[in-house]
DNA sequence: GTCTATACAACGATAGAC
DNA sequence: GTCTATCGTTGTATAGAC
């Protein structure tokens, strides 16, 4: 699948990204009515989205997001009960789809080396449709101290574990010489989480997503 | 030079960062008495870098970083004229600290390859005994939006500039071949960034600079 | 469900005594 | 040069009318 085709599917049911945020967060969100709280779900996450990235959660205030919306500030409670937990469901819808995405083992190929591939290839199209997510979450994971703070470390390393695992498996069945998997997989994260850091650096000297692909595919396999 | 040696040296001078600070603002520090205002600076800074790397730097307030000085709120305002300078003398200090380690002319290798790797190593030797700093300016770049703005993107591409430099001539002299230096220098930084970004992961399985400083050097000459 | 009005705490910054 | 006390603003969050 090209980025084309991930695209088009993808967008083919964003809609689903808000239906799992109005799902998984009932307890909180006071509006019922799906039909009446999934736009206005959009609207309150794709303005977190826009103005945190150039402030930073932390300088964003309620009333510019009520600004941003269209929405008054006492409807908002209706949707998010507190800051903080605006935070947090950004930050889990995030780990969730990369588990969707990545860690579906039936969508894997089955050679550890193509999975490999198809696992940085998938990753780097997930970032690239949820860019903005994508680079909320690597910010403004350390201000997520709610319990389950090692979600973010966990999304991490999820990641990286399954690399290893095609590393190790390849190694195994002779396919690949790699003595250290873990270090391996570790200078590999790095270079997907450009992708989604720096996308002002690469949309400006022209560099598609299946461009930038193929570089980090050839400079992982040099090594392999 | 190896982190060993670097690192004595840097601390050696460690004073010198907080006497170039003193130097450079004293439009904005009223406190003229050096043997008071350095120390009182340390603390400051260093007391701003540890709260604000946990919980960013939009979340530290003022009266947090008294406690943690023991300085008093009147007080520090003689040093730090506003929050917002706070963060740009941060953010200026570690590009100038930058560039005084690896843009020194005279101190690197004429060889284009032994330059490369020597500008790597330095870069990460000098993330190493400034990683507050550097995970610092990397976060809270985006928040500094003075009439400086680009310091920090220009900061990104100063190093990839310079490694982009070698691999060209590198590539023109015939050591190396490398039809994309741009590309090739762009998938090294975030190697670079990722020793001071992720220095928990790194820190909890034993790594250290020197190891990752050869892992790295592994990867890319395999590249070359 | 959405709005306006408002409570209340916390923040950055300053004044003025010492 | 440093302190305490305080100003004025802004922030999160709630109350209650519609």
């Amino acid at each position: 699948m090209n980025f084309h085709e991930f695209k088009k599917q993808f967008e083919a049911d964003t809609a689903q990204i808000y239906r799992t945020v109005f799902d998984e967060n009932s307890d909180s969100i006071k509006v019922k009515n799906a039909k009446i709280a999934l736009p206005n779900l959009e609207k309150i996450f794709t303005a977190t989205l826009k103005i945190s990235n150039r402030n930073g959660f932390q300088g964003m205030n309620l009333r510019g997001l009520g600004k941003e919306t269209g929405i008054s500030l006492g409807a908002m409670y209706s949707y998010i009960e507190s800051k903080e937990r605006l935070l947090s469901m950004i930050i889990q819808q995030v780990t969730a789809s990369i588990k969707v995405a990545i860690g579906d083992r039936k969508e894997q190929p089955d050679d550890p080396i193509a999975r490999l591939f198809w696992i940085i290839r998938t990753h780097l199209y997930l970032s690239e449709v949820m860019q903005e997510w994508f680079f909320f979450a690597f910010m403004e994971a350390r201000n997520f101290k709610t319990e389950g703070r090692n979600d973010a470390i966990d999304s991490e390393l999820f990641t990286e574990k399954l690399l290893t695992d095609c590393l190790k498996e390849g190694a195994r069945t002779g396919q690949i010489i790699c003595d250290n998997p873990e270090a391996f997989a570790a200078m590999i994260k790095p270079l997907l989480q450009d992708w989604y850091l720096k996308t002002w650096k690469y949309k400006r000297r022209g560099v598609t997503v299946d461009a930038y692909f193929i570089r980090v595919e050839k400079f992982i396999r040099a090594s392999l």
